[in-house]
DNA sequence: AAAATCAGTGTAAGCGCTTACATTAATTTG
DNA sequence: CAAATTAATGTAAGCGCTTACACTGATTTT
């Protein structure tokens, strides 16, 4: 009821006829006070509703339990599923999350990243690779274990994610596979989004494997919105000749190419075929349904814990966890049109 | 490069030429400090890229700028979306977020109270108003300020959100004014969940005002997923007399209902008329379009930030914002079928 | 049986910062 | 012009906790 002065590690020791180092095992390495101690001292935490403060915790360990994480932003439920994945691992450790965006821009990440350290974050969370050096050289500098996900990175680096190159060709093969020889695609903006840019490569260099350069495979690049979506597929409908399958950055462009297509009166897959990329809910939603890449985003965000609190704890750790992706084919993607024209 | 140790106050300190209360003062309180001054002991800080620790700072000023957010799942894009907007706004005070989850177990909330306190946020948002008095009083007596977002709460409190009662019940008279006189309704899981039950209790009241009393009106509780919605629908779907149509208590419901009447056979709205709630992007994408009440998530996740970062430095704050929301209609709501049977 | 080891606990020195209060110098007031 | 006020800075006392080290008595080793 009243306020009461919090208590502190002084009173709990005191009521429990121990020194202050005792009431401080007993809370943080219990195997090192014997049993019957310990009960006593756990009896006072009780009586008193102590809790330790995290200030003097932190000061004196040098560490905080946080983790951070800086993703692009969470209206993008790939970053929202794993995020929520990733903050119940964590929680299962006893770490807790704090969570920025950046909305896919490098300055504002690189801000985060010092308010981050700022607070003292054992361990962070980025997405993807693509980031200037002198980002990384700041964390590397100040000693902060990080991570990338979403993708494999490069040279160095930790990673859990997936090949996004792959992934992206092993879908442009199968589109390739059904007779479509006239591609285009959506890509997402591909400057400093190591995942928009390898998905845009994976495409195509299998369209070159199969003898289509990339004067013959226009490419837009779009803001990951329905919108721009959309206005990017009016505008490659508008070309000549046709695109017979519009290949997209991810669903959520896939899905503004559906509705401009059906605004367009054109018939999908019938006179054009369109894929996704990600398998979100919307993808197995629309009308007909996306045939996309199944990314399985909580595993990641489970996976990018697991290999975090291995980093932070100097466990040995490998370089780079692979999340295995899976082609969905649902409705939107078939053959292309009968006649060519 | 080297793994220099990292400089302290007190090193910015003698750099500087300064005590360590003037550096701290520069820091925090720039204007106590004449210019001349100021300007030295950031050159200092500059050059030895001296960056404040967050222990030392959060013991000695018993404040962590930190800012709590315990939600049911990220998983639900209008949290997602909520959040996003939530953390761009403290940001811009300086103020960073711990997100926890809750899954909709108040014990599970409760416990992720004692974690942020523990972490000692320096005040925490929570969904809604349903929870035990034991956990409201844990953060009251912990002096931690806190609020409920996406709802309006009860008697007392802070809280911005909406009236998800009245914004059902407008909703519901539409569907009445379009003639439906055998509703049913998908309502959220309720227990522990106040905008849930607020929403199926604005239909029935609505309902009630029309004539249509409880007994006449099926209501079934369904977790928030595309396919309990389906499920749900399916077993309406196979009553006598069936109803012409179902109002959800999200487009979460509402989705997995409509792809359960295709799969019936059923035409939407012609043979049943589906309504959703929140108007999240599935809303607008599945064919027909869903009829459905939109509400502001960002603008409540920005009004919810101001409105705790208010009551944290005591501020007057009025004790609750109300978010206006708006009914959207589209493709799923229609007059009911003609011929009664 | 002396020496070595070990388990359990206490002592006390900080960790890096903020801030009440003290001090000094400059400015205003009567 | 002395007294009072104000502005700028310094002094130093903690904030609550962890942990290296010291100590004691019991157990094991030789």
């Amino acid at each position: 009821m009243s306020e009461l002065a919090k208590p502190t590690l002084d009173d709990v020791a005191r009521a429990a006829g121990v020194s202050t180092a005792t009431v401080s095992r007993c809370l943080n390495a219990p195997d090192l006070v014997i049993a019957a101690t310990r009960e006593r001292v756990m009896q006072a935490v009780e009586a008193l509703g102590y809790t330790p403060d995290f200030g003097g915790r932190a000061l004196a360990s040098r560490r905080t339990n946080t983790v951070g994480a800086i993703i692009p932003t969470m209206d993008n439920a790939i970053f929202a599923r794993g995020l929520q994945s990733f903050q119940e691992a964590l929680s299962r450790f006893g770490k807790t999350l704090l969570v920025a965006s950046s909305g896919y821009s490098p300055a504002r990440e690189r801000e985060q990243m010092e308010v981050m350290a700022g607070r003292g974050v054992d361990g962070l969370l980025l997405i993807g690779s693509a980031r200037p050096e002198a980002s990384v050289e700041f964390l590397r500098r100040r000693g902060i274990p990080f991570l990338g996900a979403w993708n494999l990175g490069g040279e160095d680096g930790y990673f859990v994610g997936f090949d996004n190159r792959a992934a992206a060709a092993g879908l442009t093969e199968k589109v390739l596979a059904k007779g479509h020889r006239r591609l285009a695609m959506i890509a997402g903006i591909t400057e400093m989004n190591d995942r928009a840019a390898d998905r845009m490569e994976g495409v195509r260099s299998a369209a070159e494997r199969a003898g289509i350069g990339a004067d013959r495979l226009p490419v837009i690049e779009a803001a990951y919105t329905f919108d721009d979506g959309a206005r990017a597929f009016g505008e490659l409908m508008a070309r000549s000749p046709r695109p017979t399958a519009v290949l997209c950055g991810n669903d959520v462009l896939a899905v503004g190419a559906l509705q401009k297509a059906r605004e367009l009166g054109l018939r999908v897959p019938g006179d054009v075929s369109i894929t996704g990329f990600d398998d979100i809910d919307l993808a197995g939603v629309v009308d007909p349904k996306l045939t996309t890449v199944r990314v399985p985003h909580n595993r990641m965000g489970e996976a990018a814990a697991e290999m975090l609190i291995k980093l932070m704890s100097k466990q040995p750790v490998e370089r780079r966890i692979e999340i295995p992706t899976e082609i969905v084919e649902r409705g939107t993607l078939g053959p292309p049109p009968h006649r060519k024209r």
